[in-house]
DNA sequence: CTTGACCTTCCCATGATGGGAAGGTAAAGA
DNA sequence: TCTTTACCTTCCCATCATGGGAAGGTCAAG
């Protein structure tokens, strides 16, 4: 397989394949006479995992982790959970975050006439007023 | 006022003060004799704005526009309305993509025993499994 | 007059992704 | 066989907001 046809099936750019490669999240694949990389069917299921993870908004670092215990046949499943744990710490703190922006924004919003009027608490509130 | 002073008066790292500067998001200061920016309270209030707008997670461009309007002082409220509206949905496609990963992992995370044996469903989930 | 704490500009890095240029190669059609 | 088209390679640049740090100039206090 050439690079865009791992692409294809694994979901991954080739522009992002050659990423990876160069920040070794992935092996490098064999080169063919040309010098073009040659992929088979267990670099695109790598592919494919990596793509998973970064669904699920894991990290290129917590990738290269778990790569590495999906690699090792003999892993404790407590490091894999660990990871994950963490993880979701990790988004349970921006949802917080960003609902927190919401709420505030919204209450501002509820208050604001949105006509023609020039008054407005947004602006109010961003200029210092509360 | 010197620019640590606006730092430290604004809440805003004179290295982002400068950067605000560079963009042209907000106006460039006099200098002083030695070259050295000098800054008002004018100046201070725009950075606290600018700082508060962060802080709500807006965008360098959506600040920009909020501190056009800000200055107007015969601009629509609707004008401002909108931005934030436009804005709340933007947080909303954020927090909900957040939270389905969130919710996946939490899913996965449940049925992993987290202890010394190897097998798990959030590998095998990244690997294909699913 | 020295020292330390400022200031200036400029370059580089982050993290994940894409755009695009310049040059080489493979495969298909004429 | 030749040409075209579609792909490959590496390399540089951009995003967005932020910070680190170097090299060199300036100011205030001891």
């Amino acid at each position: 397989m050439n690079i865009s046809q791992a692409a294809a099936a694994s979901g991954v750019s080739a522009k992002m394949i050659r990423h990876y490669e160069a920040i070794g999240l992935v092996q490098k694949p064999r080169r063919s006479s040309a010098n073009y990389r040659v992929y088979g069917e267990a670099d695109v299921h790598v592919l494919r995992f990596v793509r998973a993870a970064r669904e699920l908004g894991f990290s290129m670092g917590q990738i290269g982790e778990l790569l590495d215990l999906w690699r090792d046949r003999r892993r404790p499943s407590r490091k894999v959970k660990a990871l994950v744990t963490a993880h979701l710490r990790e988004l349970e703190r921006r949802i917080a975050e960003l609902q927190a922006m919401k709420s505030t924004l919204e209450q501002l919003a509820h208050h604001c006439h949105g006509d023609d009027r020039p008054d407005c608490p947004i602006l109010e509130r961003l200029g210092g007023g509360a």
